[in-house]
DNA sequence: ATAACTGCAAAGTCTTTGCACCTAC
DNA sequence: GTAGGTGCAAAGACTTTGCAGTTAT
């Protein structure tokens, strides 16, 4: 199956997933520079999502020399090879996250929480309803939105005292 | 459930969504105006997904006083009472839909088709899931991307000419 | 040696907002 | 009559891009 080719386990170890990063650069007559292993290692370590610029601040602590640039010209490369993905769009921005293990996420509409998990099931009949229509699957996304059990149990604020 | 209070049927006419747009608005001590009933009509009359600007000129050709400001303020106004949701996200900027019965989407990442599919037996794991984390959903959104069937029996074309 | 990469800053997009005038209730 | 709405244009926020110097191969 191609939804998750990077399944391994969560052990696949920083250098194998570096040098993975490496050889599709290769492959493509790119560059291995320090910048984009900087960027890379981040972006591993990171256990949660990120904006590009929280990616930025993350990679600064090891790697001084890296531009806002550079972390989204690097981002787009993680993409392309499946190493990251856009996780979803948070506010104005997108969150992206490195792609150890695949999850999707509920969102508390109300304080923001997310909540990440995984359903097996809900995979299988995703790869069903891809083979009815045809379509190849190479990354998928879902998203709930909603109210996490805190939120419910609390009385929402209004915009205006309300009326009647 | 509460995934979609929206699903009566497709024929769920106009008057009634505008009806029950209206009673949002009022309940909220806000007004019902031409330019948000026009925003709302095209929006409804729409069968696929629209990014902002698209609505605005579709709103054009019934009122012409409309801006693209009101259209994104109305959108909103939408997106909260459930009639329209962001469906995706394309290139930089929103895809919307109205919300006539629920649909999720597949978008071929080569050719910028999108099929749009429901599966009901998905539907309700989600909904299990979200019982299992206490999590009360009001609305999801699942795309899957990948390759069509189409292009899955095409070349691919590489941005350069490829190394053995 | 050279094609690719980087940082910087400027340019782009999409979206939101301030303001003065307009209008539904 | 008044609180709320609208258009316009300017401001914002995130992302992309041109350029001149730098560097992996």
């Amino acid at each position: 199956m191609n939804v998750n080719s990077n399944k391994a386990g969560l052990a696949d170890d920083v250098q194998s997933v570096v040098r993975a990063f490496r050889g599709h650069l290769h492959d493509r007559g790119l560059r291995f520079t320090a910048q984009r292993k900087a960027v890379l290692e981040a972006a591993l370590a990171s256990q949660t999502h990120f904006t590009a610029d929280q990616l930025l601040g993350a990679v600064r602590e090891r790697e001084s020399s890296v531009s806002l640039a550079t972390v989204y010209r690097t981002l787009g490369h993680l993409q392309e090879c499946g190493l990251v993905r856009e996780a979803f769009r948070a506010e104005g921005c997108s969150a992206y996250e490195a792609v150890h293990g695949h999850h999707d996420h509920m969102l508390c509409i109300r304080c923001g929480k997310v909540i990440e998990f995984c359903d097996e099931q809900i995979e299988q009949l995703q790869e069903r309803v891809c083979r009815r229509h045809g379509f190849e699957a190479l990354d998928h996304r879902m998203g709930i939105r909603g109210l996490c059990g805190d939120c419910r149990r609390r009385p929402a604020k209004r915009k205006d005292g309300g009326r009647s």
